[in-house]
DNA sequence: CTCCCAGCGGTTTTT
DNA sequence: CCGCTGGGAG
């Protein structure tokens, strides 16, 4: 079956004799030569839409089904774990049942979450330790900043995370830091500030994310036998998104791959936009030094894009001075330019997308393959507001997740006191959540008996309910709560967990409280823990789950409705749409302000890249449009091009307009003076360049002469075609799922006005909305 | 202990 | 402009 397509004469490829195996037989020149050059380093230099994931999944099959390693031999390391799923999925169906689980296949964290597990004694830690996030951290650090009779004011905690967070990145102790780092907190106060976290986290049995690599990195240094074990058991590694390594990932890589050598590493410098969170993009630039004798591929046929799309990308990404060079191609011809359209608001920037969107609606288009990609998230507002009016449906991915929601928080901060007594962050989330009266004076009486005796927030809070030292009702409540603590710890043996869920939320009041609480948010929460719980069913001990929550932050809403997708460009790193468009392209939103004002030239290369990336998202059809004013907190503001607009190839757009009568703030502006960017280029001097060609190009082709393209207001299709609900009428009380509950007060076709309860009174389309009763 | 209001700050986000 | 936080009042 597999066909026996002859290797082209290719010098540097290793090349097999006899037939393509099944797993390789799709692939081109490069990437097969990724996947059997097995033996020594690899770089794959994979650009957009290229088929790395091809390549990489056919090089695990490989290395598997020649024997060269068992799955238990490979290391396969992605970021996210939406990445390590699909790698996984995708191996399996190469392999075929017969491949049991890749053990090492997972990202960092949870690669390092399992090893410390076996090895956490040497950091002082138990194996049960708890994985901490963000919002724990920070109310630990506030207490140390309160203790140290630091003005939280001054030096605030988020800062202290910050810095803390960062030097893990860079696998630095606290004995590691240098005078400067030190300086960076509070007049030199970083490093002890440090130090105590650290020797707090050990108190509490807990771990931060960087912890989970700066730990393992630090056993791997200490405990030579260690390392050589973990040297020796990885024949072979893999790495995805190599680009986005930090320090501690590339020294904790480069330990491991001592031995065989063998480490594969995947990336594309040009999409390389995390270094606001530690990633390095030097660690793929300097590869080949790393490692000598390095083989590099390069994957350069794009499988993705039409010749325009890509020419439009290539021709931007070409203005960054630090990156190895690569030249995408594409077989595919023909296809849109990508259009280039300037507006007069944000308003009709959206509604020039909402029309857009209802064309290719109506040319059959699904939904599902368009997407809205924004450089910032406030920007997401003014399109949902537009969607729901005209009845588009669509997903907003990203900003609040599923395990940070409150309650959510909460449920689990109930399940962590029961399978670890120590974890007083957890406690205290809880103590008095639902509100059981116990207050701050409570708390900080039992701190100081915690602190006192050495024993931890729960268990202090029992010894000093047993004594004189607090109010009878104070001591009652904590009695009876710790009573209960000790009644769900026996249940935990017994009941899944699901189920211990389910009585915990009983118990202690939890669903009262919601059932009590008559916003608007109150009935989702409910149903937000009834799918926790459900969440839960596929786990066999509280342990298991606990580990699975920390590290598997991600929850893809399975919603089989077709919509569209709503993210900031970030997100959308590794999808793919036919259709894209892309608003806010100007000066100040991107490049965001911020580069602009700070990082420097680094800062804006990197916004270059971001534009790559957003650009390189669409296969069919890319729309960038641009708006001439804008309201910035609350401020109109004119605003300019952005310079990327300029910078990308005539020969590969389109540009147009919206606009014919009434002048932009900056037009009216360019009226008054001689020189028009006078005021511009003297407050923003690193802006020499934003009148180019393409600058010109946005200006005249549609500002003065195009004739208006389709004003807005008209009905669209969508809501044109639509048949009012027979269900509900003026009077009636309705529910909305953003909105909440209300009342119509007009009707008119499918278009519903609707005074909120909550939100003031909006127009909706009346299938959003449902009969409340 | 809870609730209200003033003041402040405001990219990108995974684990 | 809007949402969150923290401090102070009730």
């Amino acid at each position: 079956m597999a066909e026996s397509t002859s290797l082209p004469a290719h010098s540097a490829s290793p090349t097999t004799d006899g037939p393509v195996p099944p797993y390789a037989a799709r692939l081109n020149d490069p990437q097969r030569e990724a996947v059997l050059t097995t033996e020594g380093p690899v770089l794959m230099l994979a650009g957009a839409g290229t088929g790395k994931t091809a390549a990489l999944t056919s090089r695990l099959a490989h290395l598997v089904a020649t024997r060269r390693a068992w799955p238990s031999q490979i290391l396969c390391v992605t970021f996210t774990n939406k990445a390590a799923r699909e790698m996984r999925e995708r191996v399996a169906s190469h392999l075929g049942e017969a491949v049991e689980g890749m053990p090492w296949l997972g990202t960092f964290h949870s690669i390092c979450a399992k090893m410390l597990r076996r090895h956490a004694e040497l950091v002082g830690l138990e194996s049960n330790y708890t994985i901490i996030d963000t919002d724990d951290q920070l109310r630990l650090l506030k207490q140390l900043i309160n203790d140290q009779d630091l003005d939280e004011k001054r030096w605030p905690a988020r800062q202290l995370a910050g810095l803390i967070d960062r030097w893990k990145n860079r696998g630095l102790n606290p004995q590691d830091l240098d005078a400067v780092e030190n300086e960076a907190y509070a007049n030199g106060r970083g490093q002890a500030m440090y130090q105590l976290y650290q020797d707090r986290m050990k108190q509490l049995n807990a771990c931060d994310f960087g912890d989970l690599m700066l730990h393992m990195l630090n056993i791997f240094r200490k405990h030579t036998e260690i390392l050589q074990d973990y040297q020796q058991r990885f024949r072979y590694i893999l790495v995805d998104e190599y680009q986005d390594t930090n320090a501690v990932q590339y020294l904790w890589l480069r330990l491991l791959a001592q031995d065989h050598k063998n480490i594969c590493v995947v990336g594309d410098d040009d999409q390389s936009i995390y270094s606001w969170r530690g990633a390095e993009v030097a660690n793929i630039l300097r590869f080949e030094k790393d490692f000598p004798g390095a083989h590099v591929v390069r994957l350069e046929q794009n499988y993705r894009s039409t010749p325009h799309i890509l020419g439009a990308a290539s021709g931007l990404i070409r203005s960054n001075s630090e990156r190895h060079d690569k030249t995408l191609w594409t077989e595919a011809n023909g296809g849109d330019k990508v259009q280039v359209t300037g507006v007069w608001d944000a308003p009709e920037e959206a509604r020039r997308v909402g029309e857009g969107i209802e064309r290719l609606e109506h040319e059959g288009a699904n939904l599902d393959q368009i997407a809205i990609l924004v450089r910032a998230q406030y920007q997401t507002r003014e399109f949902e507001d537009r969607f729901i009016q005209i009845g588009v449906q669509y997903r907003i991915i990203g900003g609040f997740r599923f395990y940070e929601r409150a309650e959510i928080r909460d449920a689990l901060a109930y399940l962590r006191v029961i399978a670890q007594p120590q974890d007083d962050l957890a406690f205290e989330r809880i103590y008095n959540q639902p509100k059981r009266g116990l207050g701050a004076k409570t708390l900080e009486k039992m701190h100081m008996h915690a602190r006192r005796t050495g024993m931890p927030l729960a268990a202090a809070s029992l010894d000093l309910a047993d004594s004189d030292e607090l109010p009878a009702r104070a001591a009652n409540t904590i009695g009876s709560l710790m009573r209960q603590f000790l009644a769900w710890r026996e249940a935990a043996d017994e009941l899944t967990p699901a189920d211990l869920l389910r009585q915990v939320l009983e118990e202690t009041g939890y669903n009262d409280m919601l059932a009590a609480d008559r916003s608007a948010e109150s009935a989702g929460r409910a149903e937000n823990l009834s799918e926790l719980a459900r969440a839960m069913e596929e786990y066999e001990t509280l342990g298991d789950f606990l580990e699975h929550v920390s590290l598997v932050m991600d929850n893809d809403a399975s919603d089989d409705e077709e919509k569209v997708t709503i993210m900031t460009m970030h997100a959308a790193k590794g999808l793919e749409f036919d259709n894209v468009f892309l608003p806010g392209w100007e000066e100040g939103v991107f490049p965001s302000q911020r580069s602009l004002d700070e990082g420097g030239l680094a800062s804006l290369e990197e916004e270059r890249r971001l534009a790559y990336v957003a650009i390189t998202r669409a296969k069919k059809c890319c729309t960038i449009l641009h708006a001439a004013n804008r309201r910035i907190y609350g401020q109109w503001t004119s605003s300019i091009p952005s310079r990327f607009i300029e910078e990308l190839p005539e020969e590969h757009i389109e540009m147009d307009s919206t606009m014919t009568g009434g002048k932009s703030l900056w037009q009216a502006n360019w009226s008054e003076s001689e020189d028009p960017f006078a005021h511009v280029s003297t407050s923003r001097p690193e802006r020499s360049s934003a009148r180019g060609p393409g600058w010109q190009r946005a200006l005249t082709s549609g500002y003065e002469t195009k004739q208006p393209r389709v004003r807005e207001n008209k009905r669209s299709a969508a809501s044109f075609a639509a048949k009012p609900r027979s269900d509900v009428a003026i009077g009636a009380r309705v529910f909305h799922e953003k909105f909440g509950y209300g009342t119509v007060t007009d009707q008119e076709g499918n278009k519903l006005e609707i005074e909120f309860e909550k939100a003031g009174t909006k127009r909706v389309i009346d299938s959003f909305v449902s009969v409340a009763d």
